[in-house]
DNA sequence: CTACGATCAGTTTTT
DNA sequence: CTGATCGTAG
């Protein structure tokens, strides 16, 4: 029964049994947090039985929310098998009506998830619609546009992100308009909250809410409708929260708010993960926990079960420098390891070979098996440029995680748009956006008439459509193509009342010839486009056994929450995950997948939090990239900058690489830049170099209170030549050809389809791979 | 309404 | 050097 217990050590064990009362662990990197984390909560359900009904646990992302539910489902029925699309829909508010469910899982999702829930069932009690729907950061910049310019404010005074990013801080501080309008101390401030209050009521004529407004309005339903809080106090009586040091003002109300009756409320993070403080994210409520709740236990995971020794100091002699943290110091048991390498290139194309050739000598030696033990970290996505190029030509797969969005995609906001208004149109944001997608005549002087008309009937834009023969001011021609529109939409709401989600898609896309309209170009482009709707459609697919309607409500959620397909195509677990996932999520993955990943990861520092990879690369580590220009002169800021580079190190399991250029085209000019100070906080005798550094004392900085900065000498061509070769011809291949790879050894080609080989290796282990014919190390034998 | 040239700004990003 | 955005011309 207690076999729980016996997978933890002491301090893990500690936090798990802490069940009663307010109880903060700190985890540092590596060190098992989520697995305490879910311990915790199957400890309380089969040792204490607890109903999983009364058990909640936010996390961040839908990503965290997923592996916690897969990890969950293991340790609570370890003899189910995993589904990812039936994971999704489990651990809601409300168990969905569907085939199958994890239904012994407790309530598990990201703040905005939850929140949406409540919403959904309460918001009329604050006189919103139940089917609202959520605006993301373009449909909202497209709304403060027009009110911008209702308002006759100048777009290049008042730009719109600009007055966003201020609603959004404010909404995130628990701000009302009203409360905004007697703090505002400028003139600025006043047009702000100008646009706040109008900002305000256009979401609600359009009964739409923000982000932020999922948090705060709900914060709002509690504080209203007292009765509706107290419900959700009884029904979760034992709260976690994960990644707590990246809470927000309002998301810390909301949790005080749901605990305050039971108490038993269990945070977890790591003040030295702290990266997200640039959007709202209040380290305070991590550092303060103990003065909220003064009778709170603590306990610091301190065990590492990532990072060689040496990788730990190195982080460790970083962090150290900032003054806002807690004490605290990774240890492990695992062996010193290799030393760090510091890398200086001339200029960040050579930077990007260094690492190439790096990658392609440890995977001929056979030290890191698979692409996928190597990732490289970047402070901007502009840094994967070059990386990009390099990698290319050195016939390196590589993915980039992060960057382009799937629901940023034009076809994908068209589709979607569709959609919202389907399940509710008063929603004119989205109405504006495909009223003439595909083109049919709406142009903006119909849909000015439209509005002016909808104005002073007082009605809103749909009903004024569908009224259309009785406005004056529109053609006849204009009125007959609008009573075809309403009549269209009439077929999309009854197939919305018949249909699931991929259905309606359907539907909408036949009907408003949509299809064609994506098609009508023949380039490749719109081909990639067409694909991205059917990738749409067969996510929506997944929806297929819930009932109309809610089928469709459901699936708008999960898209409006969701922002990268990553997280919710077929390729979730794909990146490493802690190695105490063990892959959980990998039952079912397919084969296609599986190859497809087999690549090194570039990404962002900030990409890389949670993460774990064999051998790591951080580039650009240069004095105005990283730590990055805007943060030099900010002292808190530069603490969130050491963070970053903390996260990085700790990221690396065996072998990390820090580099450097001294000089780098940026901006479409060559400039130059001191190694990062972070480089600095490494003491020496955990380092190597690939060039010997002199220290020599600059008079002139030294009299301006700098401090001794190093220079480098070069003592070796550190321009190394790659023995690899790109192939140049594409290798012709047909089935039963016996090849050799390079790494893989011999093997028989089982078939072979648009430049993609299936390949049956002689070594076991290797088994049958994928490989792209464009970039594998293969020869015919 | 689309296409094209001028102009300008340029971390990090989840939901 | 990019990519995004905007204004003008067809």
């Amino acid at each position: 029964m207690s076999h729980l217990l016996g997978d933890l050590n002491e301090k893990q064990r500690e936090a798990v049994q802490t069940t009663e009362g307010p109880l903060l662990i700190i985890a540092g990197a590596g060190s098992g947090k989520t697995r305490a984390l879910t311990y915790r909560i199957a400890y309380l359900i089969k040792e204490k039985n607890i109903d999983p009904r009364h058990i909640l646990a936010v996390t961040f992302t839908n990503k965290a929310a997923l592996e916690m539910k897969a990890r969950l489902v293991k340790l609570l029925s370890p003899h189910e098998s995993l589904n990812k699309s039936i994971l999704k829909l489990s651990g809601r508010l409300e168990p969905v009506s569907w085939n199958k469910s994890y239904n012994f899982l407790p309530t598990v999702g990201t703040f905005h998830a939850l929140c949406v829930q409540i919403l959904r069932k309460h918001i009329h009690l604050l006189h919103y619609e139940n089917t609202f729907n959520i605006y993301d950061a373009a449909d909202q910049k497209a709304l403060m546009k027009t009110l911008l310019e209702e308002h006759r404010l100048d777009e290049k005074k008042f730009n719109p992100v600009a007055i966003l990013s201020q609603i959004s801080g404010a909404k995130s501080e628990l701000i009302t308009p009203e409360h905004y309008r007697k703090m505002a101390s400028s003139y600025f401030m006043e047009t702000v909250a100008t646009l706040y209050t109008a900002y305000e009521k256009a979401l609600h004529k359009n009964s739409a809410l923000d982000f932020d407004d999922l948090i705060m309005k709900t914060i709002g339903l509690f504080q209203m409708v007292p009765e509706v809080l107290k419900e959700y106090q009884e029904r979760f009586q034992y709260i976690s929260v994960d990644e707590y040091q990246d809470t927000n003002h309002s998301q810390y109300i909301l949790i005080k708010l749901l605990s305050e009756k039971h108490k038993n409320l269990c945070v977890i993070g790591d003040e030295d993960q702290s990266i997200y403080s640039w959007r709202g994210a209040d380290i305070r409520n991590i550092l303060e926990f103990e003065k909220d709740y003064p009778n709170a236990r603590i306990i610091k995971l301190e065990q590492n079960y990532r990072s060689t020794q040496i990788i730990l100091d190195a982080a460790h002699q970083v962090i150290v420098k900032n003054r806002k943290r807690k004490e605290k110091k990774l240890w492990t048991e695992k062996k010193e390891g290799q030393k760090i390498r510091i890398w200086t290139a001339r200029n960040e194309r050579e930077e990007s070979e260094l690492i190439a050739d790096e990658i392609l000598k440890r995977l001929r030696s056979h030290e890191f098996p698979t692409y996928t033990d190597f990732v490289v970290l970047y402070r901007m996505n502009a840094q994967s440029r070059v990386l990009e190029e390099v990698f290319m030509r050195y016939g390196i797969p590589y993915k980039i995680v992060g960057g382009i969005k799937f629901y940023e995609r034009k076809e994908i906001k068209d589709i979607i748009a569709y959609l919202k208004v389907t399940q509710n149109p008063q929603d004119l944001m989205s109405m504006v956006r495909i009223m003439n997608t595909p083109p049919r005549n709406i142009g903006e002087k119909t849909l000015e008439a439209l509005q002016y008309y909808a104005h002073r009937q007082n009605i809103n834009l749909f009903e004024a459509i569908k009224q259309a023969e009785q406005i004056e001011d529109l053609a006849e021609g204009k009125q007959i193509i609008l009573k075809n529109f309403a009549k269209m939409w009439k077929e999309f709401f009854e197939a919305n009342s018949q249909f699931s989600a991929s259905g309606v898609i359907k539907t909408i896309l036949q009907r408003s010839g949509y299809k064609e309209f994506l098609l009508a170009d023949g380039t490749p482009e719109s081909e990639a486009r067409w694909d991205n709707v059917r990738e749409l459609i067969s996510v929506a697919s997944k929806y297929d056994a819930l009932p109309p309607g809610i089928s469709l409500t459901t699936f708008l959620e999960e898209v409006s929450l969701i922002s990268d397909l990553d997280t919710i195509g077929p390729s979730v677990g794909s990146i490493n995950f802690n190695e105490e996932t063990g892959g959980v999520l990998r039952e079912n993955k397919n084969e296609v997948s599986e190859e497809k990943d087999n690549a090194v990861t570039l990404m962002t520092l900030h990409g890389a939090k949670g993460l774990e990879f064999p051998c790591v690369f951080i580039s650009g580590l240069e004095e105005g990239i990283f730590p990055h220009s805007r943060s030099l002169f900010e002292p808190e800021q530069l603490e969130e900058e050491r963070r970053l580079m903390y996260v990085g190190i700790t990221r690396a399991k065996e072998d990390i690489f820090l580099l450097h250029a001294r000089q780098r085209l940026l901006y479409g000019e060559y400039l130059s830049h001191e190694p990062s100070q972070f480089l600095h906080d490494i003491p020496e005798e955990l380092v190597t170099r690939n060039i010997a550094i002199a220290i020599i004392k600059p008079i002139s900085l030294e009299r301006m209170g700098h401090k001794p900065v190093p220079v480098e000498w070069p003592t070796q061509s550190i321009l190394r030549k790659s023995t690899h070769r790109v192939n140049d011809r594409l290798i012709q291949l047909k089935d039963g050809d016996k090849v050799r790879h390079t790494i893989w050894g011999e093997g028989m080609v089982l078939s072979v389809t648009g430049g993609i080989a299936t390949i049956a290796f002689r070594e076991e282990k290797v088994g049958i791979k994928r490989v792209a014919l464009s970039v594998a190390p293969l020869e015919k034998i």
